[in-house]
RNA sequence: CGGGGCGUAGCGCAGCCUGGUAGCGCAUCUGCUUUGGGAGCAGAGGGUCGCAGGUUCGAAUCCUGCCGCCCCGACCA
């Protein structure tokens, strides 16, 4: 993409009701802009981090067995009333009446829909089980919406259900979505800890929420420093292998690490030695619950089963904050200039930055290059403006893409460019003919 | 919903107290000079001063009502 054709309006300033730095980041960047309080347009930068991270997602839940649909953001009343949530959920919960009266809701969550569809649709213990997950815009109507698209009203969120035979069955699936979320987390350069977690207006007994750590975070959390050294970017695993994946949540569980809200100041203090005691903030960005016949009981969720009785399905839902995930990533990776991307969330893999554009030489050079790193299978911004260096240079560095690529006329003369890392700040002259191979390399995805 | 703050050009702000039809920086456009870390000079464009009433010869400024946004608290992915 060409600097010059793409739309990224920065802001030299953050807007004044910016007040945590990835909300000013993003505003600054051209990522998103607020249409109201708590509502995002997402501009052409923004739009495509968010995209990697669905991308992200959708791999290891298909890896993990659950298959995605789309499930629609207006949803009828009438599956809520069935359930007993429509009055629950209260004021958060934004209802709309259709032109003919009927009563209808902005869908903060799909349960009941989701069951509404199995139960309809399912009637063998021979289709199960069952895993199906959609990544779909949410509502809740918040008290007070804040931190940008941290905690905005409208969402989109990753929400899978899983449906089971037995208890057994429903815990293997519980445990097969705990190890995709580490590792879809681990995929997108973060430490998501997972925490013991209260259940909420969603109910059950089970439950799990993964927060990264961020100063900014709205959750005190309290763990063992162990985690810290795990390395849980790499393991691999064979989720049809009960045992196995059972001894992977069995070891993330373990280990001492806990909300505000389930904190045990004793227990911590018993079973974890001083020196390892963390107490931080984080922010949840993943929330999982096994709550059983919740749902399929009231709902009337059955299938038959062999001996031809009827058995109530098992469930549980896996959720992950997409929209939140971006603003998490940037408030766990910046600097004083800018944004840092993790690679693979990176809305373009380099910045190709020539130097002074309108010179032959740094625009034939440039040009070349950008060509060939596209044909290279590369995400490639190219910053072709007409500005001065220092401001491409800030430029490039608030918008954080991993590498910039500098063509400048002092290299030029010497037959090279300068690569420079991001996160570290390195520099390193490369030879023109050098750069493509080298950034190949550089960004080559880390296989799962 | 309780407490606080703010609404003036795309962004950041001044002007309001003490009424006289709007200004600064950045950004934008034109020209020339510049060109490896947010350039210089010269010129230009852009504002229903959140909205509606009222007071007044005259309102961004004073009064009343409404709307919106942000921050602190209870609630949450």
């Amino acid at each position: 993409m060409r600097l010059s054709k793409f739309f990224m309006p920065i802001l030299r300033e953050a807007p004044r009701e910016a007040e945590i730095v990835s909300h000013q980041l993003m505003l600054r960047c051209g990522m998103i802009r607020q249409e109201t309080s708590g509502i995002y347009s997402w501009l052409p930068l923004g739009y495509r981090v968010l995209t990697r991270i669905m991308d992200i997602i959708r791999k290891e839940q298909a890896r993990a067995g659950s298959l995605e649909m789309l499930m629609p953001t207006i949803q009828p009343a009438e599956l809520w009333k069935c359930s007993g949530r429509y009055d629950d959920y209260g004021k958060e919960m934004l209802r709309i009446t259709d032109r003919r009266e009927n009563e209808m809701l902005y869908g903060p969550t799909n349960e009941e829909m989701i069951t509404d569809i199995v139960r309809s649709s399912v009637q063998s213990y021979r289709d199960l089980p069952l895993n199906l997950f959609h990544i779909q815009w949410k509502f809740r109507d918040e008290i007070r919406p804040r931190f940008g698209v941290m905690r905005g009203r409208e969402f989109l969120m990753k929400d899978g259900y899983s449906f089971d035979l037995t208890a057994e069955d429903g815990r293997h699936a519980y445990n097969k979505m705990f190890v995709a979320y580490l590792r879809t987390f681990a995929a997108m350069g973060l430490k998501a800890i997972p925490m013991r977690a209260e259940t909420g207006p969603i109910g059950g007994n089970m439950s799990h929420e993964f927060l990264i750590l961020a100063e900014t975070g709205e959750s005190q959390v309290f763990f063992d420093s162990a985690f810290h050294e795990k390395d849980w970017s790499t393991f691999s695993i064979d989720y049809d292998d009960r045992d196995a994946v059972a001894k992977v949540v069995e070891e993330f569980t373990s280990m001492y690490a806990a909300t505000e809200e389930m904190h045990d100041p004793k227990r911590f203090a018993t079973e974890v030695p001083e020196e390892r005691r963390v107490t931080g903030r984080g922010i949840e960005v993943g929330h999982i619950f096994f709550f059983g016949t919740k749902y399929s009981e009231p709902m009337g969720c059955t299938v038959l089963g062999p001996d031809g009785k009827e058995i109530t399905l098992q469930s549980g839902s896996y959720g992950i904050g997409v929209s939140r995930l971006v603003a998490a990533i940037i408030e766990a990776s910046h600097d004083d200039a800018g944004i840092v991307w993790p690679q693979p969330v990176a809305p373009f893999d380099l910045g190709l930055v020539n130097l002074r554009q309108g010179d032959a030489a740094t625009d034939a050079a440039s040009e070349k290059l950008y060509e060939e790193l596209v044909k290279a299978g590369l995400d490639v911004l190219y910053d072709d403006r007409n500005d001065r260096a220092g401001e491409k240079f800030a430029r490039m560095d608030l918008i954080g893409l991993p590498w910039q690529v500098v063509v400048g006329p002092r290299g030029i003369k010497a037959g090279t460019v300068e690569i420079k890392n991001r996160a570290t700040g390195e520099r390193q002259d490369v030879p023109l003919e050098r750069v493509v191979e080298h950034m190949r390399d550089a960004c080559m995805e880390v296989p799962a």
